[in-house]
DNA sequence: AAAACAATTTTGATTAATCAAAGTTGACGC
DNA sequence: GCGTCAACTTTGATTAATCAAAATTGTTTT
């Protein structure tokens, strides 16, 4: 069985994998993800690789294997699932789902998953928005784009909040652009790097470039309404 | 803060220890309990004892301090509470919500232990009829009996069943045995070492002196109906 | 009291995960 | 084509939890 951080190791290197690439992801960037040191990182490589998690490329990085990304889509089944359920169900605060969820996916069992799954009526997609894969471990992507990079005039939907940690989330929540909604995009200005955003309830917004980045939509229509 | 590993030691010596006394638990009492060897729980009891959670006498035992039972209780209140709410919500599987309860009570938060505890109602006990403690880490005793001891012609209501392996609950499912379950002590046989018991349902059942012990009942009434 | 025994502690080792700091390496700039 | 530097790997050490086997101790038994 894997242990606690093996589960986080995998996860993570899926996450930062670009997806339908087969290219490796660099010990650094890992590094970074878990916060913890480069030598770590090297050592935990070697051991994915002896266990048939990953291949791991000296000084090049590590890909995750058959078996390596079927236990990452598992933990992340696990995780997408229990925030659905922390959400729904017990009313925990939607930006601090992330946080519970992150400890107990790795005391999940697979018989209590499917019963949250069960319960929740086999959902699609967590509450920032993300795909959850099936229990076969089959992904459905969606056809989404980055909001940094929508034209002016055009109507979206909020469909996916991509950084997890808990102030960001907070000001999505408070700002009402939670998966979802609706919005128009009023202006962009690449020089300030700023995006105007109108909000179904009226109210107008501004966000900077590295935030518009973090927020995937779908487009309702090339054109303003 | 506490590994998963010391809250099990600190939760096992509570419940090892004779409620309201103040008497030492044996390391050997302790290493069975924890199934790992003899110099495992020696080191271990160094370790509590030096991080403010027990007091150990070498070659006589244990004994929590006042710190190491609050986190005692804590565990216990979240074992217990989350037992609940794997019955009652998601409907597992009776006889197997102690193990899964085993894993999830460390990855549960008090944040979301107390919304489990809202949802649930604050439920007085789990659903083999052992106390819950409350958040302040109090802990309601019953006044309950064996069924071991029971003379024939009592009338009882079964309370709590103490043994939580998996094969022993589900023979207590299968037969109606479970905490709230009305029935009557019809014979007994110390040299048998046999108890007959009459159920609600009207079939009767044969227990031995070691299954009848683990269950604690309320006695009704002292004379037959 | 000495021997025997059972329980407990010690000792020496192992595995997993980590760090800091020293050593390598490969690519990029000049 | 050679030095520099950032990224990566190695090395040596640490902490937590564990084991097997040897040493100790306290209590029975004879």
């Amino acid at each position: 069985m894997a242990t606690t951080t093996v589960e986080n190791y995998v996860k993570r290197i899926y996450l930062l994998a670009e997806p339908e690439t087969d290219a490796f992801v660099s010990p650094g960037a890992l590094a970074a993800e878990m916060s913890v040191s480069p030598g770590t990182v090297t050592t935990m490589l070697k051991g994915l690789a002896k266990a048939g998690l990953a291949e791991y490329e000296p000084r090049t990085g590590v890909r995750l294997t058959a078996g390596g990304e079927t236990l990452a889509l598992r933990m992340l089944r696990k995780h997408r699932l229990v925030e659905m359920f922390l959400v729904s169900v017990l009313k925990l605060d939607w930006a601090e789902i992330n946080e519970e969820a992150e400890l107990l996916e790795h005391a999940v069992s697979d018989r209590l998953l499917e019963k949250i799954d069960a319960f929740l009526g086999s959902p699609a997609h967590d509450p920032h928005g993300d795909p959850i894969p099936t229990a076969g471990g089959k992904i459905v992507r969606r056809n989404l784009v980055r909001l940094a990079g929508c034209e002016p005039g055009k109507r979206v939907r909020i469909a996916c909040i991509r950084r997890q940690d808990a102030p960001f989330l907070r000001y999505i929540l408070d700002n009402g652009l939670t998966p979802g909604e609706y919005a128009r995009v009023v202006a962009t200005d690449t020089e300030a790097d700023v995006l105007r955003l109108s909000l179904a309830n009226g109210t107008e917004l501004t966000l900077g470039g590295k935030a518009a980045a973090e927020i995937e939509v779908e487009v309702i229509s090339g054109k303003r309404a």
